[in-house]
DNA sequence: ATAAACCTGTGAGCCGCTCACAGGTCAACA
DNA sequence: TGTTGACCTGTGAGCGGCTCACAGGTTTAT
């Protein structure tokens, strides 16, 4: 398979397989003419790599799970260490998303009954400058 | 004032104070031996990136905020249209991180009861490829 | 005079793609 | 046989928002 094969049977981008390639994620054939030809073997490591990600891998992870898996005979230490690790980020990500979310809501709704104003001296814009929840 | 002084008096790195006066959101004198000093004017914009950085414009919007804010008078009208688009994008991501972070969570409590197993012909790590939630 | 501490600007690197672009391949038609 | 045109290819650069590495300049103490 060339590279827009594998790329429409997963449904991903040319552009995401190449750089799965680029990275070394993906070691593909290389034929006369310089295309890259992937086996079924690349197909179902695609699929896995696509799984891993949506399951809030990095790629470095999966490089380091796919370096280690024939090592090691085993990734499956590697991964539940990582998920461990990615699930306490997301869960920082999450609260800081929670949080900015709020801060957004709260600054739009006091904004409603704040009129427009041009800048002075030492104000750029009032709104912004004079929102209460950045004073704590 | 140099670069480290202001970037000590708000409290944020120097990389970062060289990266926004790079990108050009700071435009300091440049005194004979080539360093940058910034005026109490800069310090007011400084103020007013970084809280607007912490409402979630980016700093492109800020940019944008800044460029037209002498111009029409004001900034105000551009600053509560950008806040809405990001507003959306936050409760976006907002929504994905909390989908994201079930997702891990299954999986983690899915994973208790699997043993660790080496890698088939089709299947790197049983753990992903067999998480159920992928299927959905 | 000199040594050490500190500070400077510039360039490159990070992640995970995405885009731009010049050129190659291949089937259909003249 | 030539040629048009659609499609496909690989490579390099760009994105945001910093952060880091590094070579060299400046300041202070001796």
């Amino acid at each position: 398979m060339r590279v827009k094969q594998i790329a429409d049977a997963l449904d991903i981008s040319v552009d995401t397989v190449r750089y799965y390639t680029r990275i070394g994620l993906l070691v593909p054939n290389r034929s006369h003419n310089g295309y890259k030809y992937y086996r079924p073997a690349d197909v179902t490591r695609l699929r896995f790599i696509l799984s891993a990600r949506s399951l809030g891998f990095s790629v470095n992870d999966i490089k380091e799970i796919l370096v280690t898996s024939p090592q090691t005979n085993a990734p499956c230490p590697t991964v539940r260490r990582l998920i461990e690790k990615r699930l306490k980020e997301t869960e920082q990500r999450y609260q800081d998303m929670h949080e900015l979310r709020e801060r957004m809501r709260l600054a739009t709704s006091e904004w409603q009954n704040k009129p427009d104003q041009p800048p002075t001296a030492d104000t750029i814009c009032h709104l912004i400058e004079g929102f209460t929840a950045l004073k704590s």
